[in-house]
Order: structure tokens, then sequence, then C-alpha cells
DNA sequence: ATTTTGCATCTTGTATACAAAAACATTGAC
DNA sequence: GTCAATGTTTTTGTATACAAGATGCAAAAT
């Protein structure tokens, strides 16, 4: 299945905001992307338009489209949100998950720890994804799976800035095997519980690296 | 603000599909909808994008777009994400809730009450909309209250349905005064629980009706 | 000096033209 | 008669051309 150029540009597009080469409240023109990704305007268009409706920029008709960083408030909304999801997940998969998911969990968190051990923030960030990953499938709801993923994707680039945080990786690995720990006993209001916390500390603790981001004033 | 002609075509498109003019699985070709419209294919086919991005509608490259109406199981898995969202909602509600809304939501529920006495089925849909806009609102998360506004437009067309089933409304009646009661005494977790079987049933109830709908099978 | 109005320019929105890939049909081989 | 190969046709994806609204500046009026 061969992509199509205005899905590649977007792409592209994601990247160079989420790296904050586009800041907040940059316009972004049609022509001058046309020049710069040495296609006409009309991929650029569509990929400028798929961004707006994933909320990454902000379309005004006919003046042009803006990058739209969500400034901090939003963004502990957008955590606030994220961690009610993912708790969902947890409760949902106690009752609806497989032993096989659970040794599955169980592998990932064993291999999440020893990055921790490694000291290999990379690898604990795969490792860390895709536990989530797991568990969003494990709650047999495909709709909920993938609005988790969807909501996770937009926050991604805020979340790696968390990892820095030394002490936070210890405590956050407690809290997976914790829950793995509440799933496996089905207990699915603890594992929502301590999900949610989990998650949630994420949008908390967020102020403190605001001084850090570009994004400080909307 | 002048809204541009695509927006104006994919939200006719989206009635269009609603409505079942469209069915399940069904081509739009761009020239035909071109001729259909008056315009040209360029203005279509930014319509057909954005229907893709929504999920109303499947986009395979260099094929074309299908209309994707969601599957019962799609439904049941949507009305059972909505239900969390507004559960959410409801309890976030309960400890930052004005006075000033509750009292919106108690004549929200007395005209909404007032429909059902005259059997006026669109006055009573209308109101309903609008207490559960009042309290996404008052989860005081406005991306919570984005997101629940997202899904509730998307299942607008099968929570339509819904309320031919007579018996319902009254129930649906007493429990909003629950929800109201539950917040009034900040009572999070309660307003939560009767929310989530609010929404939640009609998800559940759902496959009642599946016979009179073409979506029979995915 | 400040505001307003008209013009020039730029940018977006739409139409059309072209390229390439996929669907389709026809024809030929087995 | 079925299946495969090839050529034709249709349809999408991209480029370009055109139309119209928005922006900015300058000149004139208050």
């Amino acid at each position: 299945m061969e992509r199509k150029r205005s899905d590649i540009i977007a792409d592209q597009l994601e990247e160079l905001i989420f790296n904050g080469t586009f800041g907040n409240g940059e316009r972004l023109d049609e022509v001058q992307l046309s020049a710069r990704f040495g296609v006409s305007r009309t991929p650029v268009r569509e990929a400028l338009l798929r961004l707006a409706q994933s909320g990454l920029v902000e379309h005004f008709p006919r003046r042009g489209v803006f990058v739209r960083q969500p400034g901090p408030i939003e963004l502990i909304e957008m955590f606030e949100v994220m961690a009610e999801l993912e708790a969902t997940c947890a409760r949902f998969a106690a009752s609806r998950i497989s032993d096989r998911a659970v040794s599955e969990l169980n592998e990932t968190n064993r291999r999440c720890h020893a990055a921790v051990e490694a000291g290999d923030a990379d690898l604990y960030y795969r490792e860390n994804e895709k536990f989530h990953a797991i568990l969003y499938k494990e709650s047999g709801n495909s709709f909920l799976e993938q609005e988790c993923l969807r909501l996770q994707r937009r926050l991604q680039p805020f979340r790696r800035t968390q990892l820095r945080l030394r002490g936070r990786l210890k405590q956050s690995m407690q809290e997976h095997e914790q829950i793995v720990a509440a799933l496996g006993q089905g207990d699915g209001s603890h594992a929502a519980e301590v999900m949610r916390g989990h998650v949630a500390v994420q949008g908390e603790k967020f102020h403190h690296l605001m001084a850090s981001l570009k994004t400080a004033a909307a």
C-alpha cells in the first residue's frame, strides 16, 4: 500500500512542530512549504488540513494556518483525560484480560526494569509505551484503544520530557507492577485507581517543567 | 467569518451519510459528487478527506473513499466510551460545578419533563442534549468537553432512534434528577455511577434496534 | 497628527490540466 | 470453458492556472 505524498508531508510537518522547528503561533505558508518539500501546493494543503483536524494547527479560512501548541492549562486537561481513559482501560481489562497478555505485561515490565537499571531512557520509553499499548488492547474495546493511542500520540512530545525526572522512574515501575497485580486478581477498581494516578501525575507534575517550554503563555 | 465551500460540502455529505442516503460500503465518487454539488473536484476532495479523518468514511489511497458506518460491535464500544467520558464529566463536575449551573440543570430538567408530558420528542431531544452539554462544560476541563461533544455528535444519529422506546423516557428523566441531586451534594462517585448507567444503557439496549438498521452486518 | 479610504499585492480557495496507478475488458492460450 | 496477459479506460493524486478575499500601505480628508 503506497502512501500519498500529502500523508508523508503531514507526518513531517507534525514532527517539525513537535520538535519545535515551528514555534507556537507561527504561520505556515503554503507556497513556502511547497518549495521546502519540492511539491506543489496541493499536497501541502491537504497535509495542513489534516493537521488542522487533529488540532496541531489552527486553520482560519482565507487567512492561513497557524501552529497551535497547547498551553499549560490545556496540557494538564489533556493529561487529566488521558488518565481517565487509561484508568478505564485498566478497569475493563481486569475482567477481560487473557493470561497470555498478563505474562506479556510482566515480560514488558521486566525489560522496562532492566532499562532503568541500565540507564537506557530510550529503551525504557519504548517498553513503557508497549505496556500501555497492551493495556489499551486488553480493554477489549477497540474504539477505546484507538482513542487512547490517538491522545497518547498527541501527548507524546510532552511526555518524553517527564522521563528526565530521575526519581520518577522507579516509582513508575512500581506502579506498573501494582497494576499488573491488580489485573491478575481481577481487581478492576484498584487497577484503575493506580493507573489514574500513574498517568495523572505526569500532568500534575507537569508545571515543574513549564519553564523549559516555549509555550509558556497561551 | 465566511465558511469554505469544502466545509459546507463536508457537512452536507455528513448529513447524507447520517440519514442513510449513502449506505454502508458505498463508494463516494469525486467527479459524481462534484457534479451533484456543482463544484470542481477540489472542494469535494477536501471534504472527503475531512470525513475520512473523523472516521465517517474510509480512505484507501489510489482506490477511493467508502462509507463506513460503524457496525453494532463498534457502536456498543463507542457508547461504552461515551458512558465513561460522561461519567468522568459528572465526577469532575461534582467538585467544580457552580450554583448557577445547578439551577440551570434543574431548569433544563424541568423543560425536559414538560416535553415528556407533552409528548414532544423533539423538544425532549434538544433539552436532553443541553443537559449533557452543561455537564460537559461544568467538568471544568475544556478538552474533555470538546471530546464529549465530538463523540456525542458522532453517536447522534444512533441515539435518536433510542427515543422511540417510550418507557425509557421517564426513567431517563429520573436519572437526570438523581445526577443533579448527587452533584448538589458534591457526591462525585455517585453522580458518575448514575451517569455511566444512564448513557451505557443506550449502548446495551441498542441491539434491540439492530434489526431496524441497515448496518446489520459489518 | 490621526483616521479613513482606495489601490496594490499577497494568499488562500477553487477550477482545470496532466500523470500515474488501478480497475476493466478483450483477446488469446491451454 | 477457464485463466492469464495485455491494452484500454476510469479514477485518483499532483501540478498549474485563475478568482476572490485579506492585508498593508499610501494618500487624502478631518
